[in-house]
RNA sequence: GGGCGGUUAGCUCAGAGGUAGAGCACCGGUUUUACACACCGGCUGUCACAGGUUCGAUUCCUGUACCGCCCA
């Protein structure tokens, strides 16, 4: 026993993490069997993103699921992870250096990035844009490990993975090679949303609608046999790209026409009239053009109608050059086409569309000025101009055909709070298209494939050169596959690598299998997959989430976790998200040093399964006060713990009773993910316990009744004590440490969970009269400490004349614990009275003439 | 426009078909040999609004308003 004077929070943090890492206490034994094994699958985070508090707020509750099944006896395999791969880190490395990636360089060994970044960015290989990504990365992840660290998560640190690393790149590989051979990966010459400035393809998950100020420009389309058709674009710059008019097969106006053609202003392109149930009537004129591709609805009815092609946006955003008059580009008055169009080809869509409007003003097919509306675009999440719809070639993985199947997996996982899942259902319901996981980017992982080159130098992507599984990874723009020589890369007859790499969901999909060394080290894997948890955001439940149990589907036929637990937002004080833009964020670092770790720890298990919880400083001063309130009560209990002996007085059978339901409220709450409720639970018997029982006792266990009496209260403090630390462990890692090494030996983060038997073994069983002992007990307290407080006396005024009524089962209630009563209240004279309700009636005395033994109540 | 969640004390939140709860804040008191970062006592409510079911609704149902998020 080693109790210190003056116990302190401070520096405990930086003491015991040390320690932790040193003596490996989070280390996962890989030599348990999957029943014993807890495993999580830990959110990657962006290390190239900034930390913020929803960080600390989230990774939080996983570290408590964590710790408690750790106590009761569970192997936990809880890895970090780092998902770096992508445009965010790409971003921040060409801000960060000064450089843009130029993938047609070759690679440069003696590059070096310039000491600050020039105004012009300066054009690197690949390979010399990779090394510097994971360069900045790796300074990155110190930085994320260390906050991690501080706050206390028991990761297991050895088993850290990135999903940019190699073991991550061969599973990423090695999947998409074995849904490629499933047939469910698939490459296509598609309409596809695409990103001009980023100049990549964007998935469905990744769009967003803004609000974006455009105008309806009325136009006249002449019929080959006289008259006129009018309808409204937002869109004039894509009358080039015309392949036809649509109008609902309903409307009276244009039933007429359905089957006609008409003619487009400036470029004499005849374009048929056709019916379609999507045309809106009240849409507009009511009759639509369709051009290819000016949005997701042209791309619909372009399938469905079975239109041509007729595209002029090129991958960069700009018009591409056309001759007039060429297969598909057939027009009524081909020089009056190209005279127009060469005005426009070469231009920005904005620059075009200003182009355009002066044209079609002069030629008079404008009709009036263009009408200002404001309406809905699509956006890149991360993007800053429209998306515009090329055609390209990409790699999908079907998802619409898997609807039913991903929705009874989402059904069969435990969902903490349960009514996430119907997110999940109403995504998987409003999916329109298959995964696009192509991605024309960098830092990435690039697609394990290459395609022939055939003699006329045409490329042959229908029979793609698939490595073999045992040389994954590999790298297409650097590696030779079989039977090919360096030499004829790009070459007639030679070879190409696939250009692209993964969508980053693409990779991150397979934390549980990267994490697990699937295809690896397989007795890791057998121990561990399917996992037990995935903690997450809300905001991804679409992407990740959906994604993750889509491979595990495929890939495993079986979820990757059967629970998932949701974690809310942290929301500022007026209950608004916050972000980098409001000014609103808080360093973590800093408030973790501020307040202790503990403390806002504290704060972030206030905030219950998936709910937005409010930036609370306060929380986290109570969470501090109830640290030190650990280290004082401990302090006490622990000093002058001499003699000990069989818990034999009432009260402290009482005690031990509730410490004992107690322990099985707060397991079962945890069982079921609530942590908040059993924080409370806990917190409210250790705060009862302090204020209550241990004053109440206190004269008897310094003696003032024999050795005896004294040990029963010393051992039901001390088996209280030892139990509430345990209890109190998940939540204040750093606290409960530092009191528990005071008596005992090794980590409480080991030790194991509270059971209540074991405590009822302690008093025979549970003892419910002691129970009701220890609540008179606390209710004959309260009168006396209220009655000073009315009087505002001194709390050690003695107390004359104690008088209890009640009936009869009640006064012995009392009796029992009749002299720790008199003790606490310095009680002189006490009377009970076998007469009606419970009351009790207090006299007090004067301090003048203490009465012997001690006074405090 | 559709969906999910929320609306309870000044603040942050719990709660449950039967007399409204906790912590913080506030007010008053007490220096007591674990802790003044403590302790004791006290104050605070049209449970968002309107209907309905019920002996009884803050709780269940329907609708409305407002807030947040997700999706069109």
């Amino acid at each position: 026993m080693r109790v210190p004077d003056k116990p302190a929070l401070e520096g405990l943090e930086q003491r015991w993490l040390t320690r932790w890492e040193a003596d490996g206490v989070y280390r996962f034994d890989r030599s348990r069997p999957r029943d014993e094994v807890y495993s999580i699958d830990t959110p990657p985070p962006t290390v190239s993103g900034s930390l913020h508090v929803g960080h600390v707020f989230s990774y939080t509750h996983t570290d408590l699921i964590a710790r408690f099944q750790r106590m009761r006896g569970k192997a936990v395999f809880y890895p970090m992870g780092w998902d770096d791969n992508g445009l965010p880190t790409e971003r921040r490395v060409q801000n960060y250096f000064g450089v843009k990636c130029e993938p047609s360089l070759p690679y440069d060994p003696s590059f070096v990035p310039p000491e600050k970044p020039g105004k012009q960015p300066v054009p690197v290989s690949r390979p010399n844009f990779v090394e510097l990504c994971t360069r900045l990365t790796a300074e990155d992840e110190k930085a994320f490990e260390h906050l991690w660290q501080y706050l206390g998560l028991s990761v297991d640190w050895s088993m850290t993975y990135a999903t940019i690393d190699r073991r991550a790149q061969r599973v990423s590989q090695l999947s998409f090679l074995r849904l490629l051979a499933k047939g469910l990966a698939y490459q296509l010459e598609a309409p596809t949303l695409w990103d001009v400035d980023f100049r990549t393809a964007v998935a469905q998950a990744e769009l967003e609608d803004r609000e974006l100020a455009g105008a309806y420009h009325r136009l006249r389309f002449a019929r080959p046999g006289g008259g006129e058709v009018f309808i409204e674009t937002t869109r004039p710059e894509l009358v080039p790209a015309c392949v036809a008019l649509v109008a609902h097969p309903d409307d009276e106006r244009y039933r007429p026409l359905f089957g006609t053609e008409v003619v487009t202003p400036l470029f004499g392109v005849r374009v048929p009239v056709l019916p379609h149930a999507l045309a809106e009537p009240e849409k507009g004129s009511g009759i639509a053009m369709i051009c290819t591709f000016g949005d997701l609805t042209d791309v619909l009815w372009w399938r469905e109608l079975g239109l041509p092609v007729r595209a002029i946006v090129q991958p960069n955003g700009t018009l591409r050059p056309i001759m007039w008059g060429s297969a598909g580009w057939e027009s009524d008055d081909q020089l009056r086409a190209q005279e127009a169009y060469d005005q426009m080809a070469g231009l920005s869509i904005t620059k075009a569309r200003a182009r355009i409007v002066d044209l079609l003003k002069m030629s008079g097919d404008l009709v009036g000025e263009p009408r200002p509306i404001v309406h809905a675009v699509k956006f890149y999440e991360k993007g800053d101009r429209p998306l515009e719809i090329v055609t390209s070639r990409q790699w999908f993985v079907k998802t619409l055909e898997l609807r039913e199947a991903l929705l009874a997996r989402g059904r069969e996982l435990d969902w903490h709070p349960s009514y996430m899942q119907t997110r999940l259902e109403h995504w998987i319901n409003g999916l329109n298209g298959d995964w696009c996981v192509s991605r024309q980017r960098f830092f990435g992982v690039p697609f394990p494939l290459w395609y022939p080159i055939g003699a006329d130098g045409v490329v042959d992507y229908a029979r793609p050169i698939v490595p073999d599984e045992a040389a994954l990874p590999i790298d297409p723009s650097t590696d030779v596959p079989p039977a090919y020589a360096a030499g004829q890369r790009d070459t007639p007859g030679g070879f190409t690598g696939d250009p692209d790499v993964m969508d980053t969901w693409a990779t991150s999909s397979l934390s549980p299998q990267i994490a697990a060394r699937w295809e690896e080290d397989p007795d890791l894997f057998s121990r561990v997959f399917p996992m037990d948890l995935r903690p997450q955001a809300h905001e991804i439940i679409r992407t990740w989430l959906f994604y993750t149990l889509l491979r595990a589907h495929v890939q495993h036929d079986s979820l990757p976790w059967t629970d998932a637990a949701i974690s809310g937002w942290v929301l500022d004080p007026d209950r608004k998200k916050m972000s980098k833009s409001k000014g609103n964020v808080v360093t973590p670092l800093g408030l973790l040093e501020e307040h202790g770790s503990d403390a806002v720890r504290y704060w972030a298990a206030r905030g219950g399964p998936g709910a937005d919880t409010a930036f609370d400083v306060g929380q986290m001063r109570v969470g501090r006060r109830l640290a030190i309130k650990l280290l004082n009560a401990s302090k006490f209990v622990l000093s002058r713990s001499e003699p000990r002996g069989a818990i034999t007085e009432a009260v402290d059978r009482g005690l031990v009773t509730g410490l004992a339901r107690l322990v099985d409220d707060v397991t079962a709450d945890l069982e079921a993910y609530n942590y908040t409720k059993a924080l409370e639970r806990t917190e409210a018997f250790f705060w009862s316990f302090c204020d209550n029982y241990l004053e109440l006792v206190k004269s008897r266990r310094y003696g003032d009744r024999g050795s005896e009496a004294a040990g029963s209260a010393n051992a039901a403090m001390l088996v209280t004590m030892g139990t509430l630390l345990r209890l109190f462990a998940p939540y204040l890692p750093f606290v409960t440490e530092e009191v528990w090494s005071w008596w005992q030996e090794g980590s409480i983060h080991r030790a194991p969970w509270p059971v209540s038997r074991e405590l009822l073994d302690h008093i025979g069983g549970a003892d419910e009269r002691g129970e009701r002992v220890l609540e008179r007990a606390v209710d004959v307290m309260g009168a006396i400490r209220r009655k000073k407080s009315e009087e505002q006396k001194p709390l050690k005024t003695p107390v004359a004349r104690l008088a209890i009524r009640g009936p009869a089962g009640d006064l012995a209630l009392v009796e029992a614990v009749r002299d720790d009563l008199v003790a606490v209240g310095a009680v002189r004279e006490l009377e009970l009275v076998d007469a009606g309700e419970f009351d009790t009636v207090v006299e007090l005395g004067t301090l003048e003439a203490p009465a012997g033994g001690e006074t405090r109540a």
